[in-house]
DNA sequence: TCCAAATACTTTGACGTCCAAGTATTTGTT
DNA sequence: AACAAATACTTGGACGTCAAAGTATTTGGA
C-alpha cells in the first residue's frame, strides 16, 4: 500500500504535462491537505483511548484555560473557528459524557455557558499528556520544519483574515 | 468575528501557563489544521459553481492523467490515500452526474474500473481552470512559504510512510 | 415606547469520512 | 484439485461538518 514514489511529485509532473496552471500552488495545497490527514489520524488515535476526539478536546482545553472554566458557546465557536452547529453538537456529546455542563448566562438569556466539570478537567489533563506523548502527530517534523510551517501558515491565516494584528505581533 | 489576536499564539501562551508539554508541536499541528480549514473552504467554494467538490475533482484529475482515462477503484484509493468506502461513494456521485462510468475489469472480475466520460473530461478542465484562478486557496503564501511548506511536509509524509523514495528523490 | 434588526443557540438535512461486516473472485498452498 | 487466505468492492452505521431555517431574546433606533 506504501507507494514507491511521491504521489504529490507525481501529480505535479502530470499537471505540467497537461499544461495546467498553478502547479506550485497545487503542490502546496495538496501537501497541507495530506499533512492534515496524517495529523488528524494520529491525533484521533491517541485520543480515542481517553474517550475524546480532537474537537471535543479543543473545547475542554479552551474551557480549562478560563478563570472559571466556563464560556458562552458562541465564544467557543469564535475561538476554535467552527460553525455554531458544530459547537452545539460537540457540547452535546461532552455533556452526555459528563465532561461539561450547560448553564444559563446570568444576564443574557439568549446565551448558554459551557462549564467544565471536575471529570472534564481530569479528562483534559489526561488528553494533554496523551497528545504530548505523540507530539501532536508532528513527529517527523524537525524544529526547523515546525517553525517554517508556523511562519508560512501565519501568512496564510493573516491573509485569510483570521485575525488582525493590533500593533505588535511577536513571533 | 475576526479576532484581534492570534488564536494559535494565544493557545501557546495558555499551554505554557498550564505547564503542558510539547507546545511547539501543538502550534505546528494547529497551524496545519487551520490551514487545511482555510484551503478546503476556498477550494470547495471555487469548485461548487463547476458542480464538483475536491474529492470528486481529484478522482477526475487522476483519471485524466492516465492513458485510457480509466483506473481500478482500488488504485484510485491508493493514489489519493482515501478509504475504499470513500472511493465507492465518490464514484457513485460522479457516475450519477455522468462524469465517469463503471466498467468491469477485462480479466479480474473482482475489479471495477472507473472510466472518464467525455463530459467528465470537459468538467475536469473547467475545474482545473477554476482552481488555478484561486491559486488553490494558497493565495497569501509567497513562493518561499510554499516551498518551505512543501519541504517540511515532505519530511512528515516520509516519516509517516506515505511512500519510500526508491533511489533518487528529486526536489 | 415600539418594533425591526441583530444576536445566540438549536434543529434538520445534505454530505463526507471511516470502520466493520458482507459478497464475490482470485491466489497460493498443500 | 481443493480450500483457506487474500483481494476488491459495496453496504450500513456512527460521527462530524456546514448551511439554512426556526425560536427566543436583546439591541438600537424612529
Amino acid at each position: 500500500m506504501t507507494l514507491d514514489f511521491d504521489p504529490i511529485d507525481e501529480a505535479a509532473t502530470n499537471w505540467r504535462g497537461a499544461g495546467w496552471a498553478a502547479v506550485d500552488a497545487m503542490t502546496a495545497a495538496t501537501s497541507i491537505t495530506r499533512a492534515h490527514q496524517i495529523l488528524s489520524g494520529r491525533i484521533d488515535a491517541a485520543l480515542a483511548p481517553v474517550g475524546l476526539n480532537f474537537s471535543r478536546f479543543e473545547v475542554l482545553a479552551l474551557l480549562s484555560f478560563t478563570k472559571e472554566g466556563e464560556l458562552p458557546l458562541g465564544k467557543v465557536g469564535d475561538r476554535l473557528q467552527v460553525h455554531p452547529a458544530s459547537v452545539t453538537n460537540t457540547v452535546n456529546r461532552l455533556e452526555a459524557d459528563g465532561l461539561v455542563a450547560r448553564k444559563p448566562h446570568p444576564t443574557d438569556r439568549r446565551t448558554t455557558l459551557a462549564v467544565l466539570t471536575r471529570a472534564g478537567r481530569r479528562r483534559v489533563e489526561q488528553a494533554a499528556v496523551a497528545l504530548a506523548e505523540i507530539e501532536f502527530g508532528v513527529a517527523g517534523l524537525t524544529g526547523d520544519g515546525r517553525r517554517s510551517v508556523d511562519a508560512a501558515i501565519l501568512e496564510l491565516r493573516v491573509a485569510a483574515g483570521d485575525f488582525v494584528a493590533p500593533q505588535s505581533q511577536r513571533r
